[in-house]
RNA sequence: CGGGGUGUAGCUCAGUUAGGCUAGAGCGCACGGUUCGGGACCGUGAGGUCGGCGGUUCGAAUCCGCCCACCCCGACCA
């Protein structure tokens, strides 16, 4: 491809609105062109990036066993009410209507459509275990896109889906899908961490998000480095210890606590540490009011909370919501508290003697003690794991990391088969329902996470299984013939070599070619100049190194060759 | 949805505080010339609903009101 003719041209200074490193160089590059928040169209050099992340996932996926499929993006509501997933995903779909004013909306995913599908295919455990993916685009109306491409309201998922007799099956399908999942990673250059994770609102079991870590990532994940354990923060224990469990249980004492409202203000007031009072928290699931205690120290991890209340939605209660329910905020306790869920962290009862609000206005108590004082409908570990905290495996200490999710595995287990009639006859003649699983990747999240890792100041390092193009060639030529019919010369040599190969041939001067060389990144960038005609050369040199090579002309090709070889092989 | 911020040429921004006459700069783009190994130089030129609508005013990029878009921080996910 000739630079003077591609698509997509280079900006001296990146767009404003670009603040992380992935962003800022793919419109920088002139690599895409964003439409809207969360939209965006992908130029050549994109789309072939692209491309070949598609090909590595789809090798992989077929290495595993896996079909390729194709599904609409265009779905019948009614296939999401059937599921009950309507009414979850409804904020986050993107909704239309067809002339009979019939409902549909744009597929945010396709476990409804590919379970439907499954059901007219497959009757017999004979077919089983079935492995089947698709790459295609996803549609979600997602609060907030962010980052460029990290988060996206259109955008192509690879999602595959496992169909197995039993639980044992499942773990196979999901096995294999954590190793592809691995090889996918390793070969797009792009080091990846598997962490627990959350298995949503769909009764799953396991479940693991593919992470690349760095300060960009919009996940928080809890890693344990003398075991091992990680998991993203969600879901990640720690080891609590009670800290005043020794004490013995005091009499509860009101005292007059004017102006104090927050826990350290509290605290300071009364000289005692923040794991020494009761936290009230307020939050609305599914609409209903729900009191939440947990030591002052410490945070409510929500997604914990959710399960814990077995809610759909989880809010923090808005003003109104908080008084409409009778909450005293700043001096608000379970103690004495009536009518209202109450949801405690399982540390409470281990505390002795905690400092609690008085359920009215400018007063606490002294010495409160669960059991005794006060009682929660549920006591589950609702606490956020933070940097510090002690490994509930080995007790070392957790560190936490920001890593952007780039895939996700999980076993659904029997959710969409039971409520779509999904079963097949198992041996014995008896209908059963199948058994699932779900593994997604995001490939435009993937090619950010890429140059994420895989960029320096002067812009991208494209991994060379990734690279657009394996050479950038530049000519120096300006108005010299001798150099520009050298350069077209190893321009159609290469061609027909099957190299791929970025020849820049504008008229341009040599700062701003080696520049957006830089910028673009190909593995190699090769250099035709007078100065290496003279010497019958071309200069050679890897993206990666500040090193330069002259080759000899009659053997440029092969010099070249052995340098895309050369080069650190993703593979 | 809550909080913060920004909208002036393709990009980066000045001009808005204190309303004033044909709205500016650098880069980029087009043409001509000189240059040619790390974002060269000279000349000429094209390019603007000053985010939108309404209001105040003799006069609005500038003041007031409403709306919209985009970015960032939080609740969601690949």
């Amino acid at each position: 491809m000739r630079l003077s003719q591609l698509f997509g041209k280079t900006q001296r200074q990146p767009p404003a609105e670009a603040e992380t490193p992935s962003h800022r160089l793919l419109l920088q590059a002139g690599l895409v062109g964003q439409t809207s928040a969360g939209v965006y169209a992908y130029l050549p050099l994109a789309w072939k990036v692209l491309r070949k992340i598609e090909q590595v996932i789809r090798d992989e996926m077929e290495a595993a066993g896996g079909q390729e499929i194709m599904l609409p993006a265009l779905q019948p509501q009614e296939m999401w009410e059937e599921t009950g997933r309507y009414q979850i995903w409804k904020d986050l779909l993107f909704h239309t209507v067809d002339r009979r004013e019939r409902r549909f909306v744009l597929g945010p995913t396709h476990e409804e459509v590919l379970t439907d599908l499954f059901k007219r295919h497959v009757k017999s455990y004979r077919d089983l275990p079935l492995l089947v993916y698709q790459i295609q685009r996803k549609f979600r109306d997602e609060p907030r896109p962010r980052a460029g491409l990290i988060r996206l309201r259109e955008f192509t998922m690879k999602d595959l889906y496992s169909f197995d007799t039993d639980w044992e099956g499942l773990d196979v399908s999901y096995q294999k899908m954590y190793q592809a999942y691995s090889n996918v990673f390793r070969r797009c250059g792009l080091p990846a961490v598997a962490v627990m994770a959350d298995a949503g609102s769909m009764g799953g079991r396991d479940s693991h998000e593919f992470m690349h870590l760095t300060e960009v990532g919009e996940d928080s994940c809890i890693f344990c480095e003398s075991c091992g354990y990680a998991a993203n923060a969600e879901i990640a224990q720690f080891r609590k210890e009670a800290a005043h469990a020794s004490e013995r249980p005091q009499p509860a004492k009101e005292i007059p606590t004017p102006g104090l409202y927050t826990i350290q203000d509290l605290a300071h007031h009364l000289k005692v540490p923040t794991s020494k009072t009761c936290k009230a928290v307020f939050y609305a699931a599914d609409g209903q009011p729900v009191f939440v205690a947990i030591r002052g120290d410490m945070e409510v991890n929500e997604t914990k909370l959710r399960r814990a209340a077995g809610a759909v939605d989880l809010h923090y209660m808005t003003e109104d919501e908080v008084i409409g329910a009778g909450f005293v905020p700043g001096s608000a306790s379970a103690v004495g508290l009536k009518g209202v869920k109450v949801i405690a962290d399982d540390l409470l009862p281990e505390e002795r003697n905690l400092v609690a609000g008085a359920n009215k206005p400018d007063a606490h108590l002294l010495n409160v003690n669960y059991g005794r004082d006060w009682k929660a409908d549920v006591v589950a570990d609702i606490a956020l794991a933070k940097e510090g905290y002690g490994c509930l495996q080995c007790g070392g200490s957790l560190e936490v990391r920001r890593g952007i999710e780039m895939g996700h595995i999980f076993k659904l287990g029997t959710f969409f088969s039971e409520r779509l009639g999904a079963t097949y006859l198992d041996r014995d003649g008896k209908a059963k329902p199948v058994i699932m699983g779900s593994y997604g990747i995001g490939t435009e999240r993937l090619l950010a996470a890429v140059i994420e890792a895989n960029h320096d100041e002067r812009g991208i390092v494209w991994p060379p299984a990734l690279a657009p193009y394996q050479v950038h060639l530049v000519s120096l030529g300006g108005d010299r013939s001798a150099v520009t019919e050298a350069s077209e010369h190893l321009y159609d040599e290469m061609r027909q070599a099957g190299i791929e190969v970025l020849y820049d041939d504008r008229d341009e001067t040599p700062g701003v070619k080696f520049n957006d060389a830089d910028l673009l990144g190909m593995p190699l960038r090769v250099t035709v100049s007078q100065r290496t005609l003279e010497k019958d050369a071309v200069e050679v040199k890897a993206r990666t190194s500040p090193d330069t090579a002259l080759a000899p002309r009659d053997r440029a090709v092969e010099a070249i060759r052995e340098a895309i070889a050369g080069q650190p092989a993703a593979e």
